[in-house]
DNA sequence: CCGGCCGGCATTGCTAACAATCTGATTACT
DNA sequence: AGTAATCAGATTGTTAGCAATGCCGGCCGG
């Protein structure tokens, strides 16, 4: 009954948005660079173009400021958060203990149609780096983990590695431009599926944490 | 309709209350237990006994549900969210794998003056046990567990126990109270104070998550 | 020429009223 | 008597407007 928004894009359907989906909006216009750090969000301006009432615009920067992704300060209104390279690397650190239980429990718990889904993602990953096919390789990447993190059926540790994920989006970014990565990481992907696979707890969890602070590492040293 | 409040206790005071405040308060009262599990949260009722508009009762209840500690049904109002035991198990989980994180960085940066802080700590739980002071060793542990995540600096980590702690503080508050949990745990946390005060990073991080996978496994046995 | 007060503008914070929706019970009909 | 339609009360969702606050530029005094 809503969106009449024949527009590519977001706004301004008819009927009035709910802060909610509100919150949807901006939060993956944020996520996505199209709203840059520090950008200036005033109420009014997000009012009108995204066609819905200045309350519910409140309520949905409040709840994007508790998620992070927004920074209020009393009186001085919203702006999109800049996070810091220190805190990236934070973000990776605990990425990279939380993705780690995920793979210890999903080593615990996967079933074999999994695990042949797991291997055809690693000859995928082989491929890809054979051909230099960077684009590719990347999308694998991402399919591993959220795979694992699937796998592991781990809801809490899921929401919330998906919550740091949104802030720290802009380094892994910068990340996967990086020449001589995919060599680096190819070994280490492929060190976790095969623990995973042969249900090895322990080790998957560590071959996840090693990986992970890899790339912390890089962060680390990409700025100053 | 109800408490005309001039009950001492928190609220009301004469000017009207910012939607921060008033999610502060709102926390404190959820996790202390005063707004107990599936209770209604109604935004008029909130708005008169804390005093404030229910512009902003909206609001706190909006950041709070992005916290969950709150649970919010379209055009059917809020009430304080109940967590189950399966959800207060993979809490625990996330937990374990944060504080292995934090001590592991804690035995990366710990000081001199903090190892004899901790091994203070070591002493007075030894000694909370020997006398039966079930209500000491509650105390130490509490102060142990909250000296590593600050001795380990990681702010992203802190943040995300602490929210999540809150979500399941009543579930600590059961164990707190099981009779032989003490002589279980004690062995545990001084494994963790060694391995820490001993910069084994290692040692220190499967330490402290074995520690917190017990909790979680008392979690798990403790309603069916 | 420079520095501190002052007033207007932009923007946020807040309030009160209105509209939409849900719940539960009463009533009418089979 | 049982079931379905309906209506009243309560509660949330939304909007418009007002008050408060901070920022910026001009004006006055030194």
């Amino acid at each position: 009954m809503e969106t009449l928004d024949q527009v590519p894009g977001r706004q301004t359907a008819e009927r009035s948005m709910t802060a909610t989906e509100l919150a949807e909006q901006l939060r993956t216009a944020i996520v996505s660079g199209e709203l840059v750090p520090n950008q200036r969000l005033v109420e009014a301006d997000l009012a009108a173009e995204y066609g819905a009432s200045r309350g519910n615009v409140r309520v949905a920067l409040s709840e994007l400021s508790v998620e992070g992704l927004v920074e209020r300060v009393q009186n001085r209104g919203a702006r999109v958060r800049a996070v810091s390279v220190d805190e990236a690397v934070e973000i990776t650190e605990v990425r990279a203990a939380l993705e780690g239980l995920c793979a210890r429990k999903a080593a615990e718990r996967i079933t074999e149609p999994e695990i042949a889904e797991l291997q055809e993602l690693a000859v995928r990953m082989k491929d890809a780096v054979d051909r230099g096919d960077r684009e590719s390789y990347s999308e694998a990447n991402q399919a591993l983990h959220a795979r694992i993190i699937a796998i592991s059926a781990q809801q809490t540790a899921a929401a919330t590695i998906q919550r740091l994920r949104g802030q720290a989006v802009r380094f892994q970014f910068r990340l996967a431009r990086q020449p001589g990565r995919p060599a680096v990481s190819l070994p280490q992907h492929l060190a976790i599926i095969d623990a995973v696979c042969a249900h090895d707890a322990d080790a998957a969890a560590e071959a996840m944490r090693v990986h992970l602070e890899s790339v912390a590492d890089v962060i680390r040293a990409s700025n100053t």
